[in-house]
DNA sequence: GATGGAC
DNA sequence: GTCCATCAACGCTAT
DNA sequence: ATAGCG
C-alpha cells in the first residue's frame, strides 16, 4: 500500500502503490514509480534545473487529471521550487524545480504519470536548450508521421542541422535541434517556423500548419509553435497517461521507417533498452546550432 | 493527493 | 475518526 | 477582450 524510502537522504513516502493506474493493462502507481527509479540516471539530464508543469492522474489514466504549476508551499523542504511570474495573471508561480531522483519520485506520487520540463533551466529562462518540431496527426496513420519526420530530417540534413527523434508516446514524433541556450523563444520560433514551412512544401498532401483541428483533418500538423516559453512536450523517457503505457522514446534516425509503431515502446520494456544502447538524446544537451549560418543553409526567401 | 469542516 | 467537498494552468495566436 | 489550442 504505502511505503517510505530514503532517497537522496531523503525520506520519501510513497502512497497507494497498489492503485491501478492501468486497470486493463493491470499496472498499478507501484509499477510507475519502479519505472521511474530504473531510468532516473537517463532522464533526469532532462529535468534538471527546468521548472516543471504537473500533468496529475491521481486516479489513473481513467479518472480525472488536471494541471498544476503552482505548489505553493505544498512540497516538503527539500523539493526545489523557483517562482515565476505569470505574465496573464500577475501573479507569482512557484514552480516545481526538478534536481534530483527523490524529487522526481516526489511529482510521480503525486499522480505524474508524464512529465512535462520546460525546454529552458532557470538560469537562462528566455533561451531554451532546444528547439521541438511537434508532429500531431489528426486522423491520419502513424506511417504518415514517419514519412513527415523524415520530410523534416531530409530538410535539416541539407543544411546539415543536427536532429533527434522520438516517439511522444501517444500519436505522434518529437524533433529536437540542440540549441545551448544560445538564442530567445522569438529566433528559435521563427527557425522552427521555417523548418515546418520548408516541409510542408516537400509533403504537403500529409501536412497541415493550420492550428485549429478542424483545418487540418487527416493531416500531420507540423506543431512549432511549442517554441514558446512555459510551452512543455512530454521530456524524453516519459511515460504517457496512454493505453499501453507508452513512453517517449528516443530513437535512432535508422528506425524510423514505415511500420514503426509507437506502442512497441513502453513502461515494460523501455528500461531494458536504454540500458543497452544507451540515451540516443545525449548530444541534445551538448551541441549547438548556429541559426544564422544554418538560415543560409536553408536558403528559404 | 492534500486539506479542512461537519458530523 | 471518517466522510465529503473543494482545489489544483499558462502563453500564444487569431479574431 | 475573448476563444481556441496544446
Ligand atoms: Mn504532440
Ligand atoms: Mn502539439
Amino acid at each position: 500500500m504505502d511505503k517510505e524510502v530514503v532517497i537522496n537522504k531523503q525520506k520519501l513516502k510513497l502512497t497507494n502503490l497498489d492503485k491501478l493506474y492501468w486497470p486493463d493493462e493491470k499496472i498499478t502507481k507501484g509499477d510507475l514509480i519502479e519505472y521511474y527509479r530504473e531510468v532516473s540516471k537517463y532522464i533526469l539530464p532532462y529535468l534538471k534545473d527546468r521548472p516543471q508543469s504537473l500533468n496529475r492522474y491521481p486516479n489513473g489514466i481513467k479518472g480525472k487529471n488536471f494541471f498544476q504549476k503552482d505548489v505553493g508551499n505544498m512540497p516538503p523542504d527539500w523539493v526545489s521550487t523557483y517562482k515565476i511570474l505569470s505574465e496573464s495573471t500577475n501573479k507569482k508561480v512557484n514552480y516545481i524545480v526538478c534536481r534530483n531522483e527523490a524529487t522526481l519520485l516526489y511529482m510521480v506520487n503525486l499522480g505524474c504519470i508524464e512529465i512535462n520540463p520546460w525546454s529552458s533551466r532557470i538560469q537562462s529562462l528566455e533561451t531554451p536548450d532546444y528547439l521541438a518540431i511537434d508532429l500531431d496527426p489528426e486522423g491520419i496513420s502513424f506511417d504518415s508521421v514517419v514519412e513527415t519526420a523524415l520530410a523534416v530530417k531530409e530538410v535539416l540534413d541539407e543544411a546539415e542541422i543536427s536532429s533527434y527523434c522520438k516517439t511522444s508516446g501517444k500519436t505522434g514524433m518529437h524533433i529536437f535541434i540542440p540549441l545551448k541556450a544560445k538564442y530567445n523563444f522569438e529566433i528559435t520560433k521563427e527557425f522552427a517556423h521555417i523548418i515546418a514551412k520548408i516541409t510542408h512544401d516537400k509533403v504537403p498532401g500529409i501536412t497541415s500548419l493550420e492550428r485549429s483541428p478542424s483545418k487540418r483533418k487527416k493531416k500531420v500538423y507540423i506543431d512549432f509553435l511549442q517554441n514558446n516559453i512555459g510551452q512543455t512536450l512530454a521530456a524524453p523517457y516519459s511515460v504517457r497517461p496512454s493505453p499501453g503505457a507508452a513512453v517517449s522514446t528516443p530513437l535512432l534516425w535508422k528506425e524510423v521507417k514505415r511500420g514503426l509503431d509507437p506502442h512497441d515502446f513502453n513502461i515494460k520494456n523501455t528500461s531494458k533498452r536504454i540500458s543497452k544502447i544507451g540515451d540516443i538524446f545525449y548530444d541534445v544537451l551538448r551541441k549547438g546550432t548556429d541559426i544564422e549560418k544554418k538560415l543560409k543553409k536553408l536558403d528559404y526567401a
